[in-house]
DNA sequence: ACCGCAGCCCAAACCGCTTTGGATGCCTGA
DNA sequence: TCAGGCATCCAAAGCGGTTTGGGCTGCGGT
């Protein structure tokens, strides 16, 4: 069923037709609820491609999300953000078009975006380090809003993120106080934007207390339970292993669960374990008492926010450039207590 | 720069600059390369939205990937699925348009789908036990791929599954091999059709060898981790736990060996596991040696194989269903062993 | 010399919708 | 009574491609 034959069921004009189903005022109220109703019947439903033609709107959102070049990965974070930002897509009428490019093919993806007008904006994943991404699609001139930042970049535009150095700071000032004097850190990859902040946040935490970090407790990888497993398993069978790790997600922390109790060790006992919580559906962490102690922050969140700041920029027009910035919390967990005291701490305190 | 620009500036009519670019042999060979090389030096990408509009294909799949009512999770299995799709629609010049609808408004959203003109062919998602959907997409009357089966409906459909039933059987015989009499099935939800096959693989196994199968050790969810840890942590807790415990996926698995550790007992002695590996990218089952014996088929690859099915279906334009059943391997880990001797087991054999 | 046929190219219609620029009829006010 | 205004509706021109149905050359055959 198309307009025109719609038009013609009704003996009316297309034009009427598409006023009256469009809301326009230049149509008498019987006649719109007339067209409305034969609508309705003929479960009439208007053509998007023809549409999009000729309203030069896509009614779509492009998503690229990178994959790292060598191993093949797709973050199960993205599920979640991915879902976060398919509510308000579709609450708008919008649809979610998702490509899955590789990184070296990203400035292409972006352009034929643009040049094939198959949408009216693009989320911008996983940026990293002073990402030419963002230059690149400010010159080809289509809204976008980027999940995350890129340090690097000094360029203004709009983007949505999670506090990531306050959170890291806050975590490691956290153990800290609990007396932990060598705290590893289990980073993301840090050409990331995100674990770069974060590693940020951690030191800046010592900084300020004028403690000592140590750079052999320091990994950065990519965030699977295997790189977790390795690297405390690594750290804990050390000559001097540290009293406390603080890791970028639940899922390497599931690895450093394991490797401590491969060790026979205690998690909350014998070592602090502080992870971020993306708040995954899948992997949530403990219910009324959280396993983790952990800096929560939902990605699904993340994903609604960042859906609707382009959803805003695209309906009004304006390029000013928004943020967002989303604080995480600080809860508790079993997994933290304070430092054991063993002959290590009076060394290196 | 469009069409028209583009061949006025070639001095050419649109039909021949079109008929250029699509490699249709009513133009010189000449005149082809001159307008190869100027599409190529000015860019020129043709607009999809016209361009579908046109040829009436959209150059698009959709994916329509539920939300289960009440707890609103997306399973991180799609990611990986839809990773190894993406991978082959990028190959062929299709996009992926992702929905992710509540269970009730599927209905509409294929209609939507079919009458908007935004997808050539659909991708069902989580089929459920004589899923309504089917029928639905047949009456539609566009082509679709389901990803697993719908048990009730004797309509034929295109599909790729995993075998479900012969993976649960063979890890099942294999765990009765050892000696475990009294074994648990933590999984899927059983409105869910592969749950509801693997759960038939665990009982068939059973009654091969004429042994009884325990319907308190049988236990359906969601699969969170914290459904895995409730589930382990009440049947070790129990009178008469099971020796062995089989389950959906990885991430219950986890919280199965969290169980396990927190009850003081050691997985692969004093409670054997084997689980189904999906071969997430970010939750791989170890490397070298696996963590759990598993019944392991990628899902990415089901992501590939869908996709090119879906993608020769439109373009072979038959509707003779076509079907591709994985086999999952059996892999050996460390999660396994014989049953322990213990005085309940002489009870129950 | 003339016809027929490739080979190459173009004008125009069309895909299904929106939108511009009237047309029509009726009502109001001078 | 008639111009002007308002409320409704419509024809037609796009949007940017593809595709149909010729038109014009130049060549070989008779």
């Amino acid at each position: 069923m198309t307009l025109k034959e719609l038009a013609k069921a009704l003996g009316l004009s297309p034009t009427t037709v598409s006023r009256a189903l469009n809301g326009f005022p230049e149509v008498s109220d019987a006649t719109r609820r007339k067209v409305q109703a034969a609508a309705e019947a003929y479960g009439y439903r208007p053509n998007m491609r023809a549409r999009s033609l000729a309203t030069g709107r896509a009614m779509a959102i492009g998503h690229v999300i990178p994959l790292a070049s060598g191993h093949e990965m797709v973050n199960p974070v993205f599920a979640d953000f991915i879902a976060g930002a398919g509510e308000v897509y579709s609450r708008s009428g919008y649809d979610m078009l998702i490509s899955i490019v590789p990184e070296n093919e990203q400035a292409r993806a972006y352009e034929e975006f643009k040049s094939k007008g198959s949408v009216d904006g693009i989320i911008v994943h996983a940026p990293r380090e002073g990402d030419r991404r963002i230059s690149l699609l400010k010159s080809v001139g289509i809204p976008f809003v980027v999940h995350g930042r890129a340090s690097g970049s000094d360029e203004n535009y709009s983007w949505v993120d999670m506090n990531n150095l306050r959170a890291f700071q806050r975590a490691t000032a956290f153990l800290l106080d609990l007396g932990h004097r060598r705290i590893a850190l289990v980073n993301g990859l840090e050409d990331m934007d995100f674990a770069v902040r974060r590693r940020a946040g951690f030191e800046a935490a010592h900084d300020a207390m004028g403690l000592p970090h140590f750079d052999e407790l320091k990994f950065s990888g990519e965030m699977t339970e295997r790189f977790g497993h390795e690297r405390a398993r690594a750290l804990l069978g050390s000559e001097d292993p540290p009293t406390a790790i603080l890791t970028s997600s639940m899922i390497p922390a599931i690895g450093i669960r394991r490797a401590i109790g491969e060790a026979g060790l205690e998690m909350g006992r014998d070592v602090s374990v502080i992870i971020h919580d993306d708040d995954l559906s899948y992997l949530p962490n403990g219910g009324d008492d959280p396993i983790f102690t952990a800096t929560r922050s939902s990605v699904r969140e993340a994903g609604r926010r960042a859906a609707s700041m382009l959803l805003d920029i695209i309906s009004s027009g304006s390029d000013r450039p928004r943020s967002d910035l989303l604080e995480a919390e600080l809860i508790l967990g079993q997994s933290t207590g304070p430092a054991p005291v063993r002959p290590q701490i009076t060394e290196h305190t």
